[in-house]
DNA sequence: AAAATTATTTAGATTAAACTAAAAAATTTA
DNA sequence: TAAATTTTTTAGTTTAATCTAAATAATTTT
């Protein structure tokens, strides 16, 4: 059985090497985990010794396929749980987070299990990515700028490139925010901008700056 | 900010001293918690310091109004946990005490007044206990015997006197389960047994000996 | 390729929460 | 009330997870 932070360590470690396809370094890691490199070493060696990880030397750390598993049920949990706050608790998309790293170590298969059929079985999280399910078996949906989408096609806004208050601001401003349904009215070739209905609400323009920013997925 | 460990302790000294009016004991503690007294005396020297606890070497300690404050709160969530496991997760009684012990230790306050809301902020949980609300206040709610019934009136099964597993065997055979609805149809008085309703579809003969190991709400 | 820099590991300490064994205080028994 | 017993505390360890400072390995720069 695995502690707190063995959990998070794992999960950061996979998180790790699903962005960037190498061996994860030390400094990566305690970067991420705010923690100091020696540290890193010390829970690299106690994870290489049950199984979790493939260690060598100076040379970085990979997941092994028992750490792997590990890590999904972190990440299936931390998901969930996610969903759970958006859907039934009506937390924002940016309250969500600090929350379900706590919740995502309660340990009882029942209560994943249970939830998970609370939920009705979601396959992705508010953020668009998806809930690997027991057997950490996911499909990845991917995210599209909003301007790639085709004239009369809908998305959901999941994220945004460009996160600087301003632009979240603007967003705001126009009724957009995390989770809202979009639809493309028109494409104005003149200077690229966009006609979109948001929420099937309200009508707006937005240019072409803006649709390249906004990630949706269909 | 408080440890998962010095949670645990005050809950069980705000528990153990409600009980029994008196100073709390080493032992009575280290028993509780499955641990040692060398280890209790260190975490009531530590509490203490907090201004958590009174505590008077060799004499034993009582909680403090902080203490009490912080010891209701954890007690609060505990509470409210079990009543979304059972109502909207389905968890049986005796399923729910684990998994909330767990979660009672989450810290996000937005996280238990939006649960509070969503599960239509309840006075009591599955077991008939009162939850305290945001400030510490609550209304216990007396366990009767169900033999102390009148005719017509009726109540919830919250807990059973006896509870050798003959006894729940018994239960579960004439469809009685915590959380039932029991009416008193008739008492009879030959042999003072009687005649109860369960849940709006059963109706059963039941003896003194069991009708006063019942215990419920009304 | 040697020097400088950066990354990683080792060695040794610290803190929280537990433990055992022994000492001391309180209580019970005779 | 003195002796025996029980309870509680003290002293000294242990383990997990962290840290700092120093040493070593790897990489980059000149």
């Amino acid at each position: 059985m695995l502690s707190f932070a063995e959990e998070n360590y794992l999960k950061t470690i996979y998180h790790l090497s699903e962005t960037n396809h190498e061996d994860v370094s030390t400094n990566a890691i305690a970067d991420t985990l705010n923690t100091k490199p020696a540290s890193v070493t010390d829970m690299i060696r106690k994870l290489s010794n049950k199984g979790m990880l493939n260690y060598r030397k100076y040379r970085g750390v990979s997941i092994s396929d028992k750490g792997k598993i590990a890590a999904l049920n972190v990440v299936r949990k931390h998901r969930l749980w996610e969903v759970f706050l958006v859907e039934k608790l009506k937390f924002n998309w940016d309250e969500v987070h600090e929350v379900a790293e706590q919740l995502e170590h309660i340990r009882s298969p029942l209560l994943i299990k249970r939830l998970d059929e609370f939920l009705n079985y979601p396959k992705y999280d508010p953020h668009g990515d998806p809930i690997p399910d027991e057997n950490g078996e996911f499909l990845i949906k991917p995210k599209i700028p909003l301007a790639e989408l085709n004239i009369n096609a809908s998305g959901i806004i999941v994220a945004v490139d460009d996160s600087n208050s301003l632009f979240l601001q603007y967003l705001n401003k126009i009724g957009a925010y995390l989770g809202a349904k979009v639809k493309v009215l028109d494409k104005i070739e003149f200077d690229n901008s966009l006609e979109i209905l948001i929420d099937n609400k309200r009508t707006v323009f937005v240019s072409k700056e803006v649709s390249e920013n906004i990630l949706i997925t269909e």
